[in-house]
DNA sequence: AGTTGACTTGGACTTAACTCTAAGGTATAT
DNA sequence: ATATACCTTAGAGTTAAGTCCAAGTCAACT
C-alpha cells in the first residue's frame, strides 16, 4: 500500500504520516527496493494505533516512547504496561473534565432556549 | 481578590489569565483605582468558565467568539445558543475517541497483565 | 527516451496556546 | 522615604504537532 493510499484510508496527509515515521511515532515502514513506502499490515496497525490514541489526546512523545520499547523486545513489557496504563488513567482524567463541561453546557443551553422562548432572561454569562 | 490569589485558587499564572483577557477569552476584569486587577465575583465566573472549556479542549477561538457575542447583548441570544450547542457536539464527538482508545488500552493491558503472568507473548503490538 | 505524476529527504515554516522578559508603576512595611 | 514584593504593559520567545518547500528520484505510460 502507498502512502497515497493509506492517507486516503485514514484521511490524513503524507507529510503526517512521514513525520510519525521520522520522529518515532511508528516503527519504520516497510520499503520497496526503490525506497518507496509500502505499508504491509503492520504498518497499518501501527498508524491506526497512532490515530486512535493522538484522537484522545495522547501526546506524540508517549507513543514514540512506546515503540522504543517496544522495539527493544521482551525485557521491556513491565515497562509497557506501566505506560499503557499511564496513558489510561490521563484518558479517563480527561472524559471526566469533558463531562463537568458538558453539564455546564447543557444547563447553560436549556436556559437560553428558556429564554428564546419566552422572551426573558434573568442570569449573567 | 488579586491575580495571584485567583492564580492559587484555579492553579494558573498570572501570564495566562493575562493573556486570557487580552484576546478576549474572558471580558475586562475589574481594576484598582491604581489599574490593578481586583477579580470580583463575576470575572471570577469568566475565568472558571474558561477554564473548565478549555480543559475540554474548546478552542481559545470558540470562548473569544462566546464573548464577543455576549458583550453584543440580547440580540445574541440565538447566535449564542447555536455556539454552545457546536462546542457541545465537538465535545460529544471528542469523548467518542477517547471511548474508542480506551477499549484498547484496556484490551491491550489485559494482554500484557497475562503475558507478565505467563510469560508468553502471542501477539504483535 | 521522454514526460508525467507520485515518491524521497532535509530543513524551514506555521499555528495554537501559552510563557517569558524588560522596563517600569503600585502598595505595604519599616 | 525607601525597600520589598507584587503589579502593569508590550512584545518577543517557546512548545507541540504538524505542514510546506526545494531539489531530486522512481515508476508507469507513450
Amino acid at each position: 500500500m502507498t502512502i497515497k493510499e493509506v492517507c486516503a484510508k485514514y484521511n490524513l496527509t503524507p507529510d503526517t504520516l512521514r513525520y510519525y515515521e521520522r520522529v518515532g511515532v511508528i516503527p519504520e515502514v516497510t520499503r520497496t527496493s526503490g525506497g518507496i513506502r509500502d505499508y504491509k499490515e503492520e504498518d497499518l496497525g501501527w498508524v491506526e494505533n497512532a490515530i486512535c490514541m493522538r484522537d484522545a489526546g495522547v501526546p506524540i512523545e508517549m507513543l514514540i516512547e512506546y515503540v522504543r520499547l517496544y522495539q527493544q523486545g521482551d525485557t521491556t513489557i513491565e515497562a509497557r504496561t506501566n505506560l499503557l496504563k499511564e496513558v489510561r488513567e490521563q484518558i479517563i482524567e480527561a472524559k471526566a473534565k469533558y463531562d463537568v463541561a458538558l453539564q455546564k453546557l447543557n444547563y447553560k443551553i436549556e436556559r437560553y432556549e428558556l429564554a428564546e422562548k419566552t422572551g426573558v432572561l434573568k442570569w449573567r454569562d
